[in-house]
DNA sequence: TAAAAATACTCCATAGGTATTTTAT
DNA sequence: ATAAAATACCTATGGAGTATTTTTA
């Protein structure tokens, strides 16, 4: 069997004439009237009835052309989708993300943006630690993730998206929140609530690199896992701790956040992909995403 | 495209390699390879990623997968249907019948059997007159008739079924009423209630013949319009009537019917269909249709 | 280096064309 | 007699085969 059989069938069942199902399909009637007795020598039923003045479906014929009908109806449906998952209008993206760089910039901006261009693509959004995108990414859980200093990787593709810094963040009632910024030396005397650098190792280095370079040997009284504990600690005036800025759109109550000179500490967030990704919807999203130089 | 590429492209999906899949399809390699472009080429659309050890489906070839999957099956589905319908076991089978002959033998035991063997039939039943189901034997509303007497015509096929006579019906209290027969000659002076001829003009006309061929002029008292009206006048005991012998299987409650003798009148059963039908179901009725000689 | 897919080319099966015959009213 | 489908026969497109090259981990 053969769709082309099939397309002349439904042609000469239609036209009810083999003549103007010819004309119709441009071909020779004699190549038409042959290939629908193939088709019907294969399935072994007469599908017309064969009379002075044309043809008529036969009653197997009716109910093959009712078949046909919606197979080709399917096949065209089959077609249309499989090129619009392809162009990446259709399908699936699934996304990881930092949950402190999402409430505010490019991540946010660009997600609705996507979201509006491709109503087709169900976005699954994912809020993880950097470590656990970059498996992700490589064991396909996870298209693409937004993550801080990714490590260089021959297997994967990184997209600049924005640079963030670091803030201090004070009590509400110590010295320095009223101050616009403060100096890093400042935080010699200073009690500091810093993390564990198991939790954030890459972000860990740069950041005591930075103070290290300022000449600044910070006095670490307790490690927290994670920011949202260091700034629990802060309001309980047990020290002041560097924060990523993005913290500034969820300020917490009694703390004030502080710009710090003289501390170069870069928090590069960027967007991670196997560089051999085969999602097409990815590329849809990267064709959105921001250039970093125009932030 | 072709259902060609189709079957070739789910091979290379489930096998996940171009070589394993021409070796199960049974062609060579490069054949394969090229068919997958072509089809790669009509979609536009990357359909496998290409890797050192085989090949995986791409996104949209997952797609594509499903919807051809399903297409496939379909086919099929639409091959064994249509070739069942062919053969008769599933349809739709439009028959018309005569009340009166339906009340016992040929034709329920036919229409039971015909259930039994071919339950994938729609057996649509008309009770009509003879003359409705010529009408809707010739434009196709019924594919087949049970009627009497049916005249000859060359468009038609006429399968007999079984020979019937009449009966005399004659009021319980009358003085016939305990007789095991009557003679035709009898009748010269009974009241008679006939039918008006227009209603079954065949077999008005074969029963006035055989009751003129035996030499009785009867006394019509009535023309009804079906026989349940002459059997209800009868029992008013306007007269008497000469009726299909099936009304015995429904005798009506105040009525005797007694065999006549000397009365030959012939009440030819018959199923008629056109001689080019084309409802394959109706050549499986017309094999489980007892031939009047077995009768 | 090796496994697998792609390319180059050759061949032939078969779809399609033209001329003609058969069929059924 | 006529319209339409079927048959006969020829042509040529393109699917499939063999030999070889390219690709990538």
């Amino acid at each position: 069997m053969d769709l082309r059989q099939i397309r002349y069938f439904v042609a000469v069942a239609e036209e009810e004439h083999f003549g103007r199902a010819s004309e119709r399909i441009r071909i020779a009637q004699p190549a038409l009237s042959r290939q629908i007795q193939l088709l019907e020598a294969e399935l072994g039923v007469t599908l017309f009835d064969r009379l002075p003045r044309g043809v008529k479906l036969s009653v197997a014929g009716r109910t093959f052309l009712a078949h046909c009908s919606q197979i080709m109806a399917d096949l065209g449906h089959a077609v249309s989708e499989t090129q619009a998952v392809a162009r990446g209008e259709v399908g699936v993206l699934k996304l990881g993300f930092i949950e402190v760089a999402a409430w505010n910039g490019v991540i946010p901006a660009t997600i609705m943006a996507f979201r509006d261009g491709y109503p087709g693509v169900r976005l699954v959004l994912n809020s993880l630690s950097g470590l656990e995108q970059l498996e992700g990414i490589h064991d396909g859980r996870i298209d693409a993730g937004f993550l801080y200093n990714p490590p260089p990787d021959p297997l994967l593709a990184i997209r600049p998206v924005a640079r963030h810094t670091v803030l201090l963040a004070v009590p509400k009632d110590s010295a320095l929140s009223g101050r616009a910024s403060v100096d890093v030396r400042e935080l010699v005397d200073q009690p500091v609530i810093s993390f564990h650098r198991r939790e954030s190792p890459v972000y860990h280095d740069e950041l005591h690199r930075g103070l290290f370079q300022a000449g600044v040997a910070v006095d670490v009284v307790h490690e927290a896992i994670n920011e949202a504990e260091m700034l629990a600690l802060v309001t309980t005036g047990m020290g002041v701790a560097l924060v990523n800025e993005c913290q500034k759109w969820r300020p917490p109550h009694g703390i004030i956040l502080v710009r710090v000179d003289n501390l170069d500490v870069g928090l590069d967030l960027a967007l991670v992909y196997r560089r051999d990704h085969t999602v097409p919807a990815l590329a849809r999203f990267l064709a959105l995403l921001p250039d970093q130089t125009s932030f």
